[in-house]
DNA sequence: GCATATTTGTCCGTATGTATA
DNA sequence: CTATACATACGGACAAATATG
């Protein structure tokens, strides 16, 4: 599910299309946003895109340097490791209170199914994306509307790394069998096997994206 | 430690006041936070409160009605169950991760009894300050600068709900002894028996929590 | 190191829309 | 339904800090 753009007020509108961006990788890492230039592109006021900055620094996509402006995150070695970390406490404790019966199992199997057209036909872009959904659905069987909330931001700002690494096939293929292996367990309530398969996941995922990591730095 | 006041923003600087306000209960939960009134007490302009109310949204402390303007969070008895869900989680997942010979043991002994030297005072008040900075200390055990900003969150909006019961003795009295034997366990290395003696507390403080909740309700 | 240009920081005034008494 | 109060959003202005030459 998108994130609602009708009701909301100008500056969580803004925060949220500058965000798509962000996590689209329409930026680059460390680069300055102009005050002046974003309000033009956007046709708001600086006041406007100010507290549209002010939203996105609280959630850490970017960070801001008084009297000199704010800048896109540019995470290294040390926060994806951090990122991985968050996940994997969240992620484990989310399996001890899921229940099998759960509704969004259900969205977790069409996620795997659509994730393995998109695989077939060669998107892996949108392997990503659904992934990550995936993943946003298994945390939604906590029931915690707070644990999902503050997941998205880890997810937010992995996609972001994700983005300036140029989305690759072999950062996303190996997961959508590992995806449908893990429902499974989690279907049949073998909860110490959906551990094991979500521990080997986390690590394997977070090697794939310090190895790209190191390659896309040196390269 | 407290949060810097020195180099930050002005919109963060107020946001820091705000907040403060907020877990000490100096506002009731439901209320209107006016933007003229506001921005006549802080002597800054509208548009510098309206961007501290954006990080405060963020934070989820307040939330914003388009057109209505912003109010404090009013918490009720599925939002108190809810922020010990995500502290189960955090807490736990940081108990796997947790090294018997780290830094942050010495400053959980040091806040103990500080602790202990309150509540022989009777100053509840502060002894409730402390066990939140216990357990803060205890997050940090796990090195992971993002889960301990997360669980911050967790604890200002748990504050939030203390500080509208009005801290009493019963609220925290308890748990002097409980974090003294919590962290032994932690120091000998005794892992399993930590997550014993942290769930123990956990459903303790939120049974605590939730009685008074509904108590103060009625009454 | 210095002078200049650029950018952010902060405030004010105001027109407009929205909700509430 | 009208009136009032308020949030919303904008643009302009100037000071202060920073980047640039």
């Amino acid at each position: 599910m998108e994130r609602e753009t009708g009701a909301m007020a100008l500056s969580a509108r803004i925060a949220a299309i500058i965000r798509e961006r962000l996590i689209a990788g329409a930026f680059r890492p460390g680069e300055r946003l102009s005050e002046q230039q974003m309000a033009e592109r956007f046709s708001v006021s600086r006041n406007s895109l100010r507290e549209a900055f002010r939203i996105l620094t609280s959630e850490g996509l970017i960070v801001h340097h008084p009297n000199r402006g704010v800048f896109v995150v540019s995470p290294g070695e040390a926060d994806v490791i951090d990122l991985y970390r968050v996940r994997s406490v969240i992620q484990k404790g989310v399996l001890a209170a899921a229940v099998p019966e759960h509704p969004a199992l259900k969205r977790m199997d069409t996620l795997v199914r659509e994730a393995e057209a998109a695989g077939a036909r060669g998107d892996w872009a949108q392997v990503g994306t659904l992934n990550m959904e995936f993943h946003r659905a298994m945390v939604s069987l906590a029931d915690s509307p707070r644990l999902s909330s503050r997941f998205d931001l880890v997810l937010a700002e992995l996609r972001l790394v994700f983005g300036q690494l140029g989305d690759g096939a072999p950062l996303h293929a190996p997961f959508i069998k590992a995806n449908a292996d893990l429902l499974e367990a989690l279907r049949s309530g073998e909860i110490s096997r959906a551990h094991s398969l979500l521990e080997a996941y986390l690590a394997h995922s977070e090697r794939a994206v310090l190895a790209t990591f190191s390659r896309h730095k040196s390269g």
